[in-house]
RNA sequence: GGGGGAUUUCCCGAGUGGCCAAAGGGGGCAGACUGUAAAUCUGUUGUCAGUGACUUCGGUGGUUCGAAUCCACCAUCCCCCA
């Protein structure tokens, strides 16, 4: 359930209620595909950095270890110690980064495990199945993310096939729903149509009518440009329904989730303070830094001298985990994830706090500038 | 004391007359990363002018049109025999 709270322009202030508590939106997910946040991050870190809601994957988690196994020891929320607010992706975005290991059909997808090679067909009713064995607060329909560029003529057929899938994802639901480990779990639907404004519409309008608990706009920053991506956020936030969350999937750069907010969205998760930490470039106010550079080997300074997250509160110096990246030391992947992650989480909850005190667009201004022009 | 083997650009290590400023790896420097097959990938790494020149392969001197590559001596290290 969605409640919305307050408006500024069309960012939105809102809570939304899982069985495993409640939300505050804006919001990013931290990714933690197989269970787990790369970088040697556990359920205990994502609360010391006021994560709200941890998201895992259908196919990760199908593959290795295996749903049944997960479900048989209580679902994925107790197998990883996260007793808040789990989102599970479908699948869907494996069709697109697994592209050259998958054939699909109107059935389903299979794909050419990337573990073994094994042939593991995914059909919708499947990874809805897998997704009511993990027992997340969400799971997300099984669509096909679509690269961009495409062909007009591939996007209108794999659309439709989505929004097929879609109705079979959403009946597969309510099967499962009577023996599943969380009888809450909701389903949202996802928007494809690449950079087609017209299919992207007629898309939304149509999965609107299912009347889901939440809609996320899928198929974005696989290649277009900043700007097209904002044009066609605003081109379907229009004809999403108001009283429901909207997730931009896989999104994105500081910068990004500012732009999006300020279009009406309330939901992001993306793998990008992850990776980037584990490749030593660190965000701040100020804009990224790359820890590795030579000009921070005598550097006492933390990573973000405002930042109170608990590796700049402590704080180590950057000299120190620049250090601990040259000395391949995994405690250096670990303290820079864990800044990262909090910075993008408490990015968010800058946003809902100037959202709530109606000083949104003052905050974006500032951050949209840091965030350019930045260099630390 | 005698015999044998080694010495290459920051490191390791290819290269045994021209196609060698010299493979490959490491290290260094820099860049990328957007629902995670990513602790990954890319570029660069003698100097200076930049379609060229110069210095470099333990040292010195030779042979040759031409030497990291062949010869002599010297230096250092390793192994074997005394």
């Amino acid at each position: 359930m969605f409640k919305l709270l307050t408006k500024q322009g069309r960012a939105r202030r809102g809570v939304l209620t899982t069985p495993h508590g409640t939300v505050d939106t804006p919001v990013f997910m931290n990714v933690a595909t197989q269970a787990a946040v790369k970088g040697a991050l556990s359920a205990n870190d994502l609360t010391s950095i006021n994560c709200q809601v941890a998201l895992a994957n259908t196919y990760h988690l199908h593959v290795r270890p295996g749903d049944e196994l997960i479900r048989a020891l209580d679902g994925l929320h107790k197998f990883m110690g996260w007793d808040a607010p789990l989102l599970t992706d479908s699948g869907g975005f494996q069709i697109f980064s697994l592209a050259s290991r998958r054939t699909i059909s109107e059935d389903g997808v299979v794909f050419q495990s990337h573990v073994d090679g094994r042939r593991i067909f995914m059909s919708p009713e499947d990874s809805v199945r897998i997704q009511s064995n993990l027992g997340s607060d969400i799971a997300m329909a099984f669509d096909e993310c679509i690269p961009i560029p495409s062909s007009r003529e591939y996007v209108l057929e794999s659309c439709n096939r989505t929004t097929r899938w879609l109705i079979r994802c959403h009946d597969e639901l309510a099967r499962q729903q009577e023996s599943a480990i969380n009888q809450g779990q909701m389903l949202f639907g996802i928007n494809q149509g690449a950079v087609f404004n017209d299919i992207r519409i007629a898309h939304m309008r149509r999965i609107a009518e299912l009347e889901l608990p939440g809609y996320a706009i899928g198929g974005l920053a696989v290649g277009e440009t900043a700007t097209e991506m904002y044009d066609i956020v605003e081109t379907v936030e229009e004809h999403m329904p108001q009283d429901r969350p909207r997730y931009l999937m896989g999104v994105g750069t500081p910068l990004n989730l500012i732009e999006a907010v300020a279009r009406g969205i309330d939901m992001f998760d993306c793998v990008m303070p992850a990776r980037n930490g584990r490749h030593g470039r660190l965000f701040t106010k100020w804009g990224s830094i790359n820890i590795l550079n030579e000009k921070f080997k005598d550097d006492p300074r933390p990573i973000d001298e405002e930042c109170n997250c608990p590796v700049c509160a402590k704080p180590f110096a950057r000299a120190y985990i620049r250090h601990l990246f040259k000395s391949g030391e995994m405690l250096a992947m670990r303290l820079a994830v864990l800044h990262n992650l909090h910075f993008y989480n408490d990015l968010m909850r800058k946003i809902r706090d100037s959202i709530d005190n109606g000083s949104f667009e003052e905050l974006r201004a500032n951050l949209s500038c840091n965030f350019v022009q930045g260099q630390v």
